[in-house]
DNA sequence: CTGCTTGCAAAACATTTGCAATCCC
DNA sequence: GGGATTGCAAATGTTTTGCAAGCAG
């Protein structure tokens, strides 16, 4: 069951803050990681009830990507798209958009939204490849 | 671990042809749905140990969706994006690409492939939308 | 205070793995 | 026939949920 947010907690607080401060979509995991520093004994659960409530107040957004886990990132930032290092698996945000969208949406379909990533290499690992040779 | 594919048995036909048949990308119970009809009693197990093992094989191919269940379809495909109905969850395959990409990866960063995905209505979709008013 | 929110542990669900039986080549 | 592959069930991993205690407003 999905708890509508009412509350402004340490939690989440500790929570936004992560997502925020890193400026890149944060999975699960380095969401634990981080807000953990900022509220030790955070728990969990309390981080997937967060972000399921959080998505449904439209505060966070998901990102999701081909063989990697799903990452959140804050709603309210400027259009925009991701990129995929498969080298460390961060995911960065791009700035711009390839805009004419609407002419790929097959005839009689309704496009509401659209979602692009770019997978490679970021730069630091493309750095530690030219650097091992 | 991942058994590379050195036979063809019925239990992996089934689950490529339900694949290949869809004429879009599959969920692992779309698969199990779909492959079962052919193949009674074909087991779940199964079907995740092909789906890894013809990924490593680059037969098939992930494509991933925001608030949705991956998909799987084949690899040989043209290049392509993907279309995802909010309303009954289908994703469809659509022709053409915006290009002009690597003009919006980062600097330094090395662009090695893209995924894009339009959401919104189907086809089907709208027109029971306003078959119902 | 009041009742929303949390952490814990258990439950539910998803995915992987061990193994004997089966099937492909 | 021999080894890859399967189905089952158990193991593992992930996400959700019940509930008593804690905290925000």
């Amino acid at each position: 069951m999905i708890t509508p947010v009412r509350r402004q907690t340490r939690q989440r607080h500790a929570i936004t803050a992560a997502i925020s401060q890193a400026g890149r979509p944060l999975s699960v995991h380095e969401i634990l990681a981080i807000a953990s520093k900022d509220q030790p004994g955070l728990g969990i659960a309390t981080i997937y009830r967060t972000i399921k409530a959080l998505i449904a107040a439209h505060t966070l957004h998901e990102v999701a990507l081909p063989g990697a886990d799903v990452r959140f990132e804050l709603a309210d930032l400027d259009h925009h798209h991701h990129f995929h290092c498969r080298g460390c698996d961060k995911v960065y945000e791009m700035a711009g958009c390839p805009g004419n969208l609407r002419s790929l949406t097959p005839k009689g379909f309704l496009m509401e939204g659209h979602d692009l990533v770019i997978s490679g290499l970021c730069a630091s690992c493309l750095g530690k490849r030219s650097a091992r040779g």
